[in-house]
DNA sequence: TATGAATGAGTTTTCATTCAT
DNA sequence: TATGAATGAAAACTCATTCAT
């Protein structure tokens, strides 16, 4: 059981009492799959039916093992957020404060875009079954952050708290004022946030850092 | 009648063909109103009754004066880009280029993010009432960014097409990886952004600029 | 006044005390004249909104005229009843009682399916304002009939109650059987039925006439 | 499985891959009953509400077997199509020409008469759905008429098409004139039309007949 | 008086969720 | 247990009719 699987862990506990069964486990994987292919390719309003028919179970498998709609996504959300965590301990890995902090950053976005309509629900009203992996996230972006700013790469007026904002914002929508995004839009938008994340930035910050 | 009437308008000349009548001007208002006010506070996917009851005017009259529920949001839009336009004139006739994007810059950030439902819809496939408006801020935008770069102020391998989508991505939502925004969140966004497009900046950008 | 005028009088009598206005009077004769354009055009189901722009007049003044979109579509049956009146006499004014019956028939037809929509209502629950020229028409019909009868040119075993009903059907709709009527499609199946109608036939008719 | 359960197989077929369930047969079963006394007792016009509250299923179910309200009138329409082709194959195989096209007809006033609502539809813009049963009717009915004329029972002027439009005729409306019809008000009509038919018949019809 | 603005019940249809098979 | 049938609360939108201007 590999840490990704948390997020399917989550689902089987909340269920049953016993042990979970083979097929049932199976079962809540394919629809964890599922859900994150239908989410990339129609949107978060995906119908509890289509990603039961992706996952080639029936409805009614969909509710017995997974309580609702919402649920599940929060499940995937949980596993896209789990996949971050997992490079953020790999850019921790990284002797190179900055470049450990850019890899991070690059694989956020990605990973955040590809999950792109649950995008506005991430560090929403999650329920508490994402909260450890939240603060996990957070303590990550916190070192990476902090390690980046003692090494003098990052501008010390910067809070770790404002990058997970930061990067939230890299990844925009197709178009916008009527124009359409290339395929590397958010490559060129993280390019001008982390050069205005270096060192060289003068004045500071208007406000207080998010908590 | 001020500029900010266009979409209401709009609106009207869409259904009648005399004169409007007062009470129907009225109620065309107070529908676009409270159609911004709901997208603010429930997002895009508020329903016509809600509107309707926030409007203190009935259903009937909500498609007498509206058409249909998507016709309004596009009107809100319309209203929303109005007031950017209107900002980005006020910029470009200030004598520093910097400022001048920088005054257009906050400015757009925080109108787009009142009508923050909608933020996603803008650009994307809207009827031809906002081409026209969207044209002018495409041009403004295009005049603000090109005067800063011949000033030297802006980094010269930015397009003036990354804009748009930089600003589209200052305002972020309210939380991320369980942290909660402040109330300027977004100004310290910007502030970063900004830092980001002035000329010091080194690497060249990847990818093409959008179109 | 001439006697088509019946429907028109009848409408503005429902609703005034004194004697009708000029414009009112005008309005009415306009919404008759659009609610049977609009009828023979788009069907029964107009709406009121559409016969009112057809009239040239408010809706306001649509409901004033005229108390309900029924009143209204009674009227104009009304009108065309008037007219198969009128041409009942006139085929009763024939000396040759069969050329005389077999007038009446095509036109009765011809007026009926002009008013296409109404048809079904015709002689259905009708207010009483009909009644009167309903009777016209039934004491006409029953003349012309026993006249062609007693000339031996129509079968004995016919009631004059029958022809009605015969006659309501020949003007069939567009289409049946997946076949496209032509435009004399009625006029070919008049022609079938007034052959069985002549004295030729043998075998007596089932049932009672109807009352 | 009968003949006459061909709509109700159409409409299971359209939804679900494998066999159909025995309850959802038997709701589709009851949909297009009720439907179909629905349309006889109210018209065509019916609510989907109404038929799902006279089959006794919700509305979602509704929906789940039937896909739209048009569906299941054409489903009715078809279920009485095939009846009536049925009777067709029976009258083809009666060797008095005259009196099978008699029993034909006979039965396919009836059966046309009790979907007396859906009877306007007929023939006109269907789905792919019953241009089958259309086809083989007008096969049957060219066949009937074909012998019958060659037997030199039926005036050789009449094409088989206009008996089609014959027969819609036949089966008046319950009023009109303000006479209302007995129960064997359309036998009347038919021995009359049935008369008209015959070899007897003098003047030769006008216009072409319908394609 | 004529106008047309406002009304809201009613229509078709969708979809999250429950429950019988 | 897995299935998919059934449910019904909305949602968008229409239209006959009333009422203020």
């Amino acid at each position: 059981m590999n840490k990704r699987d948390g997020a399917v862990d989550e689902l089987l506990r909340a269920v049953a009492g016993g042990p979970p069964r083979a097929d049932a486990r199976r079962n809540v994987e394919r629809l964890v799959l599922a859900a994150r292919a239908a989410v990339a390719e129609v949107g978060v309003e995906v119908t509890a039916h289509e990603i039961a028919r992706r996952a080639g179970v029936g409805i009614g498998t969909f509710y017995r093992r997974v309580s609702s709609r919402e649920a599940l996504l929060e499940a995937v959300l949980g596993e896209v957020l789990g996949e971050a965590a997992e490079l953020g301990g790999r850019a921790l890995a990284d002797p190179d404060p900055w470049r450990g902090l850019e890899t991070f950053a690059a694989g956020y976005v990605r990973i955040r875009a590809e999950s792109c309509g649950i995008r506005d629900a991430i560090g929403g009203a999650c329920g508490p079954g994402l909260d450890r992996i939240l603060g996990e996230l957070r303590e990550l972006t916190r070192r990476l952050v902090e390690r980046a700013q003692e090494a003098g790469v990052v501008r010390s007026d910067v809070a770790w708290q404002d990058v997970p904002f930061l990067l939230a914002a890299v990844a925009t929508g197709e178009r916008t004022m009527g124009l359409r995004a290339g395929a590397e839009q958010w490559e060129r938008n993280l390019r001008i946030v982390l050069d205005g994340l270096r060192a060289a930035g003068a004045a500071s910050l208007p406000g207080e850092p998010p908590a």
